[in-house]
DNA sequence: GTAGATTGCTTGCTAGCGCAACCATAGCAC
DNA sequence: GTGCTATGGTTGCGCTAGCAAGCAATCTAC
């Protein structure tokens, strides 16, 4: 933490003017507002673009992507929910409307009667091919270019400390 | 960047697998996959303790911080929404449900009448006061604890190049 | 002045999201 | 076997979000 800030500092990262209005010290006033706020313009621009070209939410990119990666690349509604952080009703709608595509199947669970395998289709899987060419090069063009090596690591380092497995198992970009 | 990725690389920082899946390399799918999973899961925790504790959503605590720090707490809903970066429709909406609660007022702008004036009340700057004094405390716990000074500076000259100005002016806490 | 374009805001619509309620199956205690 | 609980999934609902259409006021060109 750099110690050069002009106003008065607590212990804590954050102080209050006058009015008792909270304010954050300059550099956390960067990090933490410029992380939501990067966060929404980078995944606005991104979904709108999956969207206008391949008919794709990142969400639904993102649960492709995953099946795409599983073996025999079918996976438990669950597992997809955990998986992506969704919760399992959102999984279930989003699986009905790539269904409705024929992106994917909802099959039987030979081995749980309750249990759902979606199953991507050889359709599917062209698909998601397609959108994450188009999409991983615009993450690299609208994130990674602005980096250098150093700040890629510090990134990675961080969140994978906050995520530690959202990656694996993994080719989402969203 | 670092080059102790066991795959080969492109002079990109993704390949594809035999199926032509793409994936990234290890630190881009931590760093970028990593963000988009640590802001949702620190921002579904943060939205659901502040609307527990003062029935604040992310969003109408930041448009409340915004009308705090502004000169006589006051702000156009167009001005409101290009800090917030929200749409001019939701932030109409939003300001409607704070009106609801006595927490703002619409005001006509004396000096152009089709614009209005979302004005703090009293109450409204007492429940900003309330609202991010819990708020910053649990943003310090959840995010800032977990990093160490080095890596609060390399995020706030990453994000604050790509969100120049979203901490400007902004006591926003989201 | 007046016509047309622009700006500020509101509202109807649609999509994404999670929670809670619900149903069916599975597993466990007995 | 019979219950009781837990698990997997679906659906109704309410909330947030943006887009597009609409309205009123302003500005510009003439």
């Amino acid at each position: 933490m750099t110690d050069d800030t002009t106003s008065t500092r607590h212990a804590c990262s954050y102080e209050t003017d006058a009015n008792g209005v909270v304010r954050w010290s300059e550099a956390h006033a960067d990090a933490w507002i410029g992380l939501l706020e990067t966060h929404k313009q980078l995944t606005r621009a991104l979904d709108a673009e999956l969207t206008a070209q391949h008919g794709l939410s990142l969400s639904g990119l993102e649960l492709l992507a995953r099946l795409a990666a599983a073996d025999d690349r079918h996976m438990h509604l669950t597992a997809l929910a955990g998986a992506a952080s969704l919760s399992l009703s959102r999984v279930s709608r989003i699986i009905a409307t790539l269904e409705e595509r024929g992106l994917v199947e909802r099959r039987n669970c030979p081995a749980d009667a309750r249990a759902v395998h979606a199953q991507l289709t050889d359709g599917g899987l062209r698909l998601v091919v397609d959108a994450q060419t188009t999409h991983f090069a615009s993450v690299q063009a609208v994130f990674f270019d602005q980096l250098d090596g150093d700040e890629i690591a510090t990134l990675a380092r961080v969140f994978g400390r906050f995520a530690p497995q959202a990656a694996d198992q993994c080719d989402a970009g969203g």
